[in-house]
DNA sequence: TACATCGCTACTCAATAGATAGCAAGAGAT
DNA sequence: ATCTCTTGCTATCTATTGAGTAGCGATGTA
């Protein structure tokens, strides 16, 4: 119970390789880290705004992912509320095309309905 | 428990937008669906040599995100065991980007330990 | 003083993940 | 046919994580 923030270089969950692409799975595949990255990327906001956009999500969760994405550097404290950090800034551009792809995603899901699916 | 698969168009944990973004970050914000993704990307995997490749992960988490992401079309299974869709494929491409980035973010966090901090 | 808003903690309960054992089905060898 | 090995998967139990709600201390404003 050192550490549990994923960190590259150590073992995460489950993987003992500690590569920096599964300590960074290890950490976004948690409830609410990729919505609150996604949301920071419009800009600044307060806790309480931020609770609101991730859908009403509870202090306790909201909290500790905020404490592991900070201690990863990815947001920090500004004078307007948390924001991303240059490093998560850079995270967020190579998160956006996920969006775009999950359009068609769910085109994709929708036209299967019709289907023999 | 009518579904509780993420789909698009429909509320998810906690969102109750539906957006497809949100729908996607909750199938992904769940243990391993990522890593999952993430080492299909590499080809068609068995069952058994998915979860080694995963960590050792439980067959019981490994079969829910098996499940989950077949369901969402991502993956499907194949002669060869479980492999990327089309779609899924796409996906990851998406996500092959993380790599590089998550490998910069590990010196930068790495640099950042002989610091103030 | 009396609000309102803010970040955040405490507490309880439900859901998810982890760990381990083992079964049914198919393939290959004897 | 039977023995053995691998494969996909289920069952069971425990540990960890998340959700829901109440509310405190700090700060700002009238």
């Amino acid at each position: 119970m050192t550490s549990e923030i994923p960190t590259p270089g150590q073992p995460v969950r489950g993987s003992k390789t500690g590569q920096p692409i599964m300590a960074l799975f290890d950490l976004l595949g948690r409830s609410w880290a990729l919505g609150i990255v996604w949301n920071l990327s419009e800009g600044p906001m307060t806790f309480r705004k931020l609770q609101t956009e991730c859908g009403g999500v509870s202090p306790t969760v909201l909290n500790r992912r905020i404490k592991e994405l900070t201690a990863s550097r990815i947001i920090e404290r500004g004078d307007d509320g948390y924001q991303l950090t240059a490093t998560g800034s850079e995270l967020s551009d190579r998160l956006r095309p996920l969006g775009l792809w999950s359009n068609a995603w769910a085109q994709t899901l929708d036209e299967g309905c019709h289907d023999s699916d």
